[in-house]
DNA sequence: TCCTTAAGGTTGAGCGTTCAACTACTACGG
DNA sequence: CCGTAGTAGTTGAACGCTCAACCTTAAGGA
């Protein structure tokens, strides 16, 4: 405990700019979300996942691994979303604990109305402030950290 | 809204990972601390300005710019940290509508115990597998970042 | 002085997340 | 066929956060 390693000076002044840059990010993103499209954006980025799939359709514990949710995460935010009307539940005739989450016309219509906001968004707040150079550097960066955690890769991987 | 500007493909393949990084090295970290400290890191950023500060006492607004926290999520909080024991309120003498946070002994306790597990997390989540470089390029990175968005200065800003 | 406006801080409702427990079903080894 | 594990998914409580409303006190003018 006494001899822990601390940070370098350097080290906590990145620490400290990732942290307030990467919250930053992430809260004008989702408030811009959720004051004009109503939602967070975990339930934006369900409802994509379900727009790319045949029928729009998906079992519950595939589309928990494509998020990288829990199960219990998913199937609070399906119920959420199934009372807003974007989103419905079918049973599995194959396997009877199964369940299907379906996009419905609405829910599709909602993702499609949201996406240039949300889009528009990501972009001020990290693209259009960047060179070219530093979103590379990002880019490789964030493949560094990710391949280095746990389970690192899965399904949308792209090095 | 039909002519929005999209994502090219390498940008939307370095969000994707950014995305991906930033909750794994959040997530990491908000377990680690919470199991092994039973807080969140919010509540541990608090007591770290809490203990810089003299006698470890800050007004509660000034501790809400410090962290850049809204006022009505410091007041939650450190009503959280009073009931734990960590954090005490004090009538300010001068300004009637002031209060005063002060750290108290056990929360400056709970703290020391805490560092350790924590900065290890941030070490081996995030620079132990980054290169020098890398690390001044995230730091310059989030520098800019956090540049641009609103309010981009403040205390503990070290650019 | 009185009135208005602003600042410091708290509160309560609503939401999303986590964690642990639980139900229901499948798969598998004997 | 039976029993035991494991899998799919749900549930409820606890918690932290946001947002808007609110109370109290301070400051600034007329």
């Amino acid at each position: 405990m006494g001899d822990a390693r601390w940070l370098s000076t350097e080290q906590q002044r990145v620490w400290r700019n990732y942290m307030a840059a990467t919250r930053m990010v992430e809260s004008e993103i989702e408030r811009q979300l959720q004051r004009d499209s109503g939602m967070p954006t975990t339930y934006y980025e369900i409802m994509v996942s379900l727009s790319e799939a045949p029928d729009r359709t998906l079992r519950m514990s595939e589309l928990a691994d494509r998020s990288r949710f829990s199960r219990s995460r998913l199937s609070h935010a399906v119920a959420r979303m199934e009372r807003a009307g974007w989103v419905e539940r079918r049973d599995c005739p194959s396997d009877k604990r199964g369940a299907f989450a379906v996009l419905t016309e609405k829910g599709f219509d909602t993702l499609v109305a949201a996406a240039p906001g949300h889009v528009e968004q990501v972009r001020s707040a990290l693209f259009d402030v960047l060179t070219e150079e530093q979103v590379d550097q990002l880019g490789e960066i964030c493949a560094t950290v990710r391949k280095a955690g746990p389970d690192p890769f899965g399904p949308g991987w792209a090095g």
